[in-house]
DNA sequence: GTCTATAACAAGATAGAC
DNA sequence: GTCTATCTTGTTATAGAC
């Protein structure tokens, strides 16, 4: 057995994916294989096991980040938020704190747009947008609320991408803009 | 002489430098020079001549992006606009437009995000983030307006960066709603 | 389930002809 | 100023040992 005898092979695989998200967040898609596995603690052959090719691992990846957005934002939704947005609220908490916290499912535009080199990336990426936007217009805000809302939400998740460095204290200001306007209803 | 017999050397790093563009949209830095080369109608070698190593031709294309934009918001702003808010208003439409034009400053984001894989593009994107923010400060409008529609034009034009298809409808209800922000003052 | 070795190829960069 | 070789390196992907 090698090195990594502890390890599941469920365990594995998200290493790798781990350690490919962080590469092509920094390098983009050109990241190697070989790079990858050494992150990730295992062999480009030990790689190669879990994902038949390149191909296969940006796509696994892009299906990985969307999903735990989607879960990151469900899960930043209070318990007793009954009212209409509440989705839009989660959404705007999770993309606005993405663009503050260095771990978990921040950056998600960076690397998509790195991955949306991969055309079939692009399809599934298209398909997530589809249905978000179903989502989010069945959350019961009027529709120009939720226009601006999910824009602005969406900026500040892509400032990061092309240099901006927003500080903390703009970025909470600009979350509880958000989430207020979301509340009031227009 | 070769085939680009009545191009002159400033038109031949045009080109380059658009077709250059145009293939880092699609398939990120990982476009190779041959490709480039090939779309600009010049060859390799020629393509290197005009700029000695690939990384100096993604310097070169990522600053044409920034000073691009930059013009573009300049040329935004109608002469008789004299009122606080007037470069904001300009980003808008640039950011906004660009959404949805299939052509000029369009897709900057995008560009930039695959970009952002060279160190020295991510420097002169700081640089440039940071003059932006230094010039729309001083913009006059309230901080809070600034930071909420900067935030949703630059969503605007994220959106296609990853799946995103908003209606052109859509797009300029949403360039109409900022635009509004900044003359109300607050 | 993971590793090493290697085949097969693509890409960046150089040198020199035209 | 641009093109055609060519050198050299790095990468994907396969085959097979452990």
């Amino acid at each position: 057995m090698g090195r990594t005898a502890g390890r599941s092979p469920e365990q594995t695989r998200a290493a790798i994916l781990d350690a490919a998200g962080r590469l092509v967040r920094e390098r983009g898609v050109s990241a190697s294989l070989d790079d990858v596995a050494r992150r990730a603690g295992v062999s480009k052959g030990g790689l190669l096991y879990h994902f038949a090719n390149k191909h296969d691992l940006h796509l696994a990846l892009a299906a990985d980040w969307l999903e735990s957005f989607r879960t990151a934002v469900l899960a930043a939704i209070p318990p007793d938020d009954d009212a209409p947005g509440r989705l839009t609220r989660g959404y705007v908490r999770v993309s606005v704190d993405g663009a503050l916290d260095a771990t978990a499912s921040r950056d998600a535009l960076v690397v998509i747009a790195h991955l949306s080199s991969v055309d079939a990336v692009v399809d599934l990426a298209r398909a997530d947008a589809r249905r978000w936007n179903e989502d989010l217009r069945a959350d019961g805000l009027p529709e120009d609320v939720l226009a601006l809302v999910v824009a602005a939400a969406d900026g500040a998740s892509a400032q990061p991408a092309w240099g901006g460095e927003p500080t903390p204290d703009e970025l909470t200001r600009l979350r509880e803009q958000l989430l207020a306007l979301t509340i009031l209803g227009d």
